[in-house]
DNA sequence: AATGAATGAGGATTCATTCAT
DNA sequence: AATGAATGAATCCTCATTCAT
């Protein structure tokens, strides 16, 4: 197996305990190995440190979110029907319980203090991380003014704060709305979708 | 010094070292001993482990912060004046770098996953102050009402997730937006509570 | 028991393991620690790391050999009697089997760069012990010197050079030449101070 | 490449490392290897075990330098023109930075005990290479002797340990004496000369 | 014969917790 | 009640050695 793709295969199963073990002090190198089936000096054939490993583990999944997200956007398709799949991306992460990515994309909002030691390992690629994320949330923005469904292109901290209200919307159902008390899966997307145009008119 | 004194003093050191030491699984009882003045032995005549140690301080911390928004609501000031000083409440903490206790009310939307032993721990009084904080809510909410500035009283997950859109407003401003990019502190808050307005009619 | 008490406690236990072990990268805290009857931990709340408890022990350990060649001597001896009584002393060293002394002092002349981490940890402490030692050679020498026994004082690099020769006779003699190809002990003794004589004439 | 000049290779690297690095058990096999050019496993096609080849390598060395000794020995040079010539070839020992050899040296002489894993190993090639010392050395007293220098043949222990302290003679100076305090070259060749004559007459 | 990826035994170190004073 | 010395379980990481290619 060549070396990158070993180290993905390592990362996978970083991930899954990420996922399971809700407290990444907690994880244990020999954890990783085992749920990779290979012996734990292995992991140090590939990693520098314990973690290393997760800084990149985590820095792995979010690229390829984002790189979900940026792909599945379509200009031919309207702006209503990418932002409406936007946001099923993030109820489908929500639903795989992969937690992890959204404890992590809102760390980047308030709790990002959390872990300074695996931040200092992923700062710089989460600093480009970050700017994916804006190049993809702007694009939808201008696909938004284009449609007309956004009169002109408001200023950046609008545009984000509106998107990051939607994706908020959609998280505070699912954790704690879900059952009697909340509303149809179509209903929250179409809600979260009306927080965007709400928040810009 | 009665005990319930010495275990807030305690609550105090441990809750500075949270602040400054942005890892709590880093911390140490000795830290916390020393930052209060005693020895480490004595942590444990109050505590029964340093697990449980900090989940009652982030609980203390919490109440004392719902308490002071109770306190500071009062029936006799306008619906606005109530909703922006809730607003400049988060504000001052968000300046005052205790950004624990945000990290830790964001952690109830989407990340509360990540230290599920202190989680646990603080389960029973972490349910009781969501109740604390919804009551709070819901105050603010009725006023709104009666004040005419929302039509009519909207359902729970509405108005749960209008409060949190306005608070996310001013936490997002303040982490990524200071400075020139950004708006005034008096714009900022104008903007948060807009938003409460916005997505309620 | 006071810190420092303990302190020497310990260096016991693990100058009898470097006596027995015959390597110094072989031995295992948790052997010091359980020569000296105490838990692992303990042993690093009294040093820092490994290496700096074996340097620390091997400087207690010469020291207190230097402290008691220093103290055997006496002016009111004949230079004779105190250079034989210092003879006297290395060879007790040896038979005793305390080798570990007489690799370090060895070191000091040829093989010093054998455990260069333990050495940068004595450095300075080692430096200091070096003065110490030639300021005992140096109170012989003018004793040799003021009896006559030697005409006048030789250079530095003479005497130091007379005094370690005559050590190496007892040393080798010790080592290689026991039974019956050897000399007896009086007159190996014999001839290692003639040695200083000699050399010196 | 035949296998014992690969072996030979695989020596130089090691007592380059070994020269280098001033801690034997610091020493990686993949260093050596890496400085062989050549693979991890493929030093295990030539030795059992990193501590064999080590003690290889010290007696590979030790036989080489013994060796160069004896050729260079002449019976048609004087006596104290093969001592000197003896005596010079310590010295570019010392400034070549061998010190290991000098290490290993004067091991045999005091400090053999502080690798006996190593020691273990070398024991049978290290008591032969002794021999081949010893007859060198005894090769040269005879020739003193022939030559009158020294009146008649003394005993064993006497003429090994002139010549040791012949040796650290040029040994100690090198290591200590360097520079304004110390003699000449050719003044301490001499001294260690007179060191040889002095102690036998 | 040569390789280097994989291994896991081994050991240093940390730190929450206990307990004798 | 207060202490801090003592503890050892827990865990990271290293590196000699093996073995399939």
């Amino acid at each position: 197996m060549p070396t990158e793709e070993k180290k993905e295969f390592i990362y996978e199963a970083a991930l899954s305990l990420i996922d399971e073990s809700d407290d990444l002090s907690k994880i244990k190198v020999m954890d990783i190995a085992q749920k990779a089936n290979i012996g734990k000096g292995t992991v140090y054939e590939y990693f520098n440190s314990k973690e290393q490993l997760i800084a990149e583990a985590i820095t792995y999944m979010l690229k390829r979110w984002i790189n979900h997200l940026e792909e599945s956007f379509a200009d031919e398709r309207s702006f209503k029907e990418n932002y409406t799949l936007m946001l099923e991306s993030v109820l489908s992460l929500l639903e795989k319980k992969h937690r992890t990515i959204l404890g992590f994309i809102s760390m980047s909002e308030s709790g990002s203090h959390l872990y300074k030691s695996i931040n200092t390992l992923m700062q710089e690629s989460f600093e480009e991380l970050q700017k994916s994320n804006l190049r993809f949330y702007e694009k939808i923005v201008d696909k938004s003014v284009e449609e007309g469904v956004v009169k002109e292109k408001p200023p950046l901290f609008d545009w984000y704060f509106a998107i990051s209200s939607s994706i908020l919307c959609v998280i505070i159902h699912e954790k704690h709305f879900e059952g009697d008390v909340g509303y149809s899966h179509k209903q929250i997307i179409e809600k979260a979708y009306n927080t965007y145009v709400k928040l810009l008119s």
